[in-house]
DNA sequence: TAGGTTGTGCGAAACGTTTCGACAACCGTA
DNA sequence: TACGGTTGTCGAAACGTTTCGCACAACCTA
């Protein structure tokens, strides 16, 4: 590779002209410019990222952390790393996908140390992380996705959870249902106080509750099995509920089955919506469901931007939020006039084999894209046209 | 940050006293050694990594390229960089994730041309691709996810489509099937000579001759509208067809739907097995798709493994070869004794809405965890036990 | 006792940049 | 003519490592 020295030697200037000319720090005779530039363009030459870094400091490299693989880690939460890397590579930087171990600060402490990162980027920011404090603490620069219970004066990006739940009261109001439930993620993750779990269900109340309609929540089943469990529950205690979203992609898988185990259809006896689950799931799913899908890549991205911004400069501290994006599927239509009749419970359907006469259970699957709703600060409360 | 200065003038010695005794490139008296170590605990001394790259030309960092998200680009596609990523990590060294824009050439040219990254990992190889040959020649040690049409000698892991396709014809033929039809990936990605689109329909054929079963491809769609389509051609053309191997995520969707409007069931009627498809999304469907899952985090911890070889001395190519692992889920059973019969086709239902009427659709969720079969050379001709 | 052999440590050079003070040449002005 | 100011360029130092030749002592061998 050559060096700046080469071009030197070649433009029969000294090398801190070269230096000078091709970064444009201090004015250069505008014919020797024009050489330098000319010869090093002949000579292919790169600057090394490296030796440059040593001197001034500065990698532009971000490092983004990201967590050992949890069971519920799908493509969402892999286009933070997308979204992100895009976003940097635009803007000049690079993205070191950086795994967390065991033991995250002493992660941390490693990574910072050795001086090839210039900022960090968090992602899957619990409500009582450490590893934000940890960083302001060690003076390095750093933006979250996602966001702590107080997060100050730290740039973030984390999804909307209010205008994303009034989105989807709207949507389901607007379809003329009076009562919606909510499951949450599972038990353990909401434990663990996991920021989308304990905000998207305040949220989901609060924005029911502003809309005037009935809500039902405390389900957390982060299975199928758990999943199917909950809305037998849901039923029994909340007949009149018509509308269900659903946080866990495996728990609506349960639902699924339950309610076509009770002989119930979707969208007619049940409107089901998928929240924080990307469309590409979502369409796996018979029928389509109905999805508020997060915007995880803009997320990386917004994360990665502003972690630049904060690297160049200072300013305010950047605080986004993007609501989920409302893709009306197929499991979304009004109420029945009536309650739907409930059959007589029969016990435990699991291990008896149905009868195997059964009619088409027909509706193909469809040609035309789905409708997208671009986020709405007040979603109208939409009819499905389709 | 402390340097490699500081330590010398606490410990009393010299600089290159310290670098030899940290890194051990030279014999250095035991008792100043500890001494050495201690001083640099007690500091935290970190080496700089820009700084030794520097002097080193060895960075240990790698870089994967990973190109804009296609349509088909899923999970699967991502747990090659989670993979990557954590074998890097364990042997010491970081992972750049490297975005590929528009010309991967002119990308690879620049990012190798920084001195940043002492490899490069390629994944989503084409059977043509052109990288490999513009790596060889810029003398960029590299491997590869996947493999192009003539590996040659480089470094690659990539699915063993052969006894993939063995282990999935086995599956079938052991539980008495004796005709056996594939479904492609998307048109598209065939023609664009992707490697798993191809050799997977290539080795299906091969091992369905040799199980000695019947034997149907050249269907390739890419949506759940071919999907369905491609069944009706398929049940039209081949009415003895009872089990199918889809590669496409959302043409599955089509083919459920489809076997449902002819009033068949799964796995009464049909046996479908998803192929390349994470285990993750096979559950999304009901029934529970039996997977050949791809090893895509093994194969970017292997692609990241034989890289770091590369690099560390010369050696043999290697070149590994890791079978999908077959994950039984509630879609396989044997074939019916006789035909099914076909219902009277009614020509387009899409529009029809379906009586109202419908017995329950039962099969609640499992509870039970997954059977997984380990990759055999062999595979037992099993039968479902569950 | 001289000469070689270890064992141990030192200092300087090098990697490729950026940065900064010095300086030569030239301009206009007093 | 002399002088301060401007413009363009240069050389050297610095960033924090690794590497390499060399110095010096202590020890062994002939």
């Amino acid at each position: 590779m050559s060096s700046l020295r080469d071009v030197a030697e070649r433009a029969q200037v000294a090398v801190s002209t070269v230096s000078a000319a091709l970064n444009g720090t201090r004015p250069v005779a505008a014919a020797t410019k024009r050489r330098i530039e000319q010869v090093a363009a002949e000579l292919g030459y790169r600057p090394n990222l490296l030796a440059r870094g040593l001197q001034s400091k500065r990698t532009r490299i971000l490092a983004l952390l990201f967590p050992a693989p949890r069971s519920g880690f799908g493509l969402t939460e892999m286009q933070f790393a997308t979204g992100a890397a895009e976003a940097a590579s635009e803007l000049g930087y690079h993205l070191l996908l950086s795994p967390e171990n065991a033991d995250p600060i002493e992660e941390l402490r490693h990574l910072t140390g050795l001086g090839l990162v210039d900022g960090v980027l968090l992602m899957e920011v619990g409500l009582d992380d450490e590893r934000p404090e940890f960083l302001s603490a060690a003076g390095v620069p750093f933006s979250m996705i996602g966001r702590t219970r107080e997060p100050g004066s730290i740039d973030y990006a984390d999804i909307d959870f209010a205008a994303t739940a009034k989105a989807a009261v709207a949507h389901v109001s607007g379809l003329g249902h009076r009562k919606l439930a909510f499951f949450n993620l599972s038990t353990d993750t909401y434990a663990a106080q996991y920021g989308p779990a304990i905000r998207a269900e305040a949220e989901f109340a609060e924005a029911a509750h502003a809309a005037g309609i009935g809500y039902v929540d405390d389900f957390r089943p982060g299975s199928a099995e758990e999943g199917r469990q909950a809305f037998e529950d849901l039923v029994t205690a909340h007949p009149d509920v018509t509308a269900l979203a659903v946080m866990d992609d495996h728990a609506a898988v349960g639902v699924i089955a339950a309610v076509a185990a009770r002989g119930w259809r979707i969208p007619e006896d049940l409107t089901l919506l998928l929240v924080l689950s990307s469309a590409r799931v979502a369409e796996m799913f018979h029928p389509r469901l109905t999805t508020l899908e997060p915007p995880s890549a803009e997320l990386g991205r917004l994360g990665a931007r502003m972690l630049i911004d904060r690297l160049l400069g200072e300013g305010p501290p950047q605080q986004r939020l993007v609501p989920c994006r409302l893709v009306i599927g197929d499991s979304s239509a009004p109420p029945r006039a009536e309650p739907p009749r409930e059959k007589p419970p029969h016990e435990e359907p699991a291990r008896e084999e149905p009868p195997h006469e059964e009619p088409p259970h027909e509706e193909p699957p469809h040609e035309e894209p789905p409708r997208e709703e671009p986020p709405l600060e007040e979603p109208p409360h939409e009819k499905r046209t389709v």
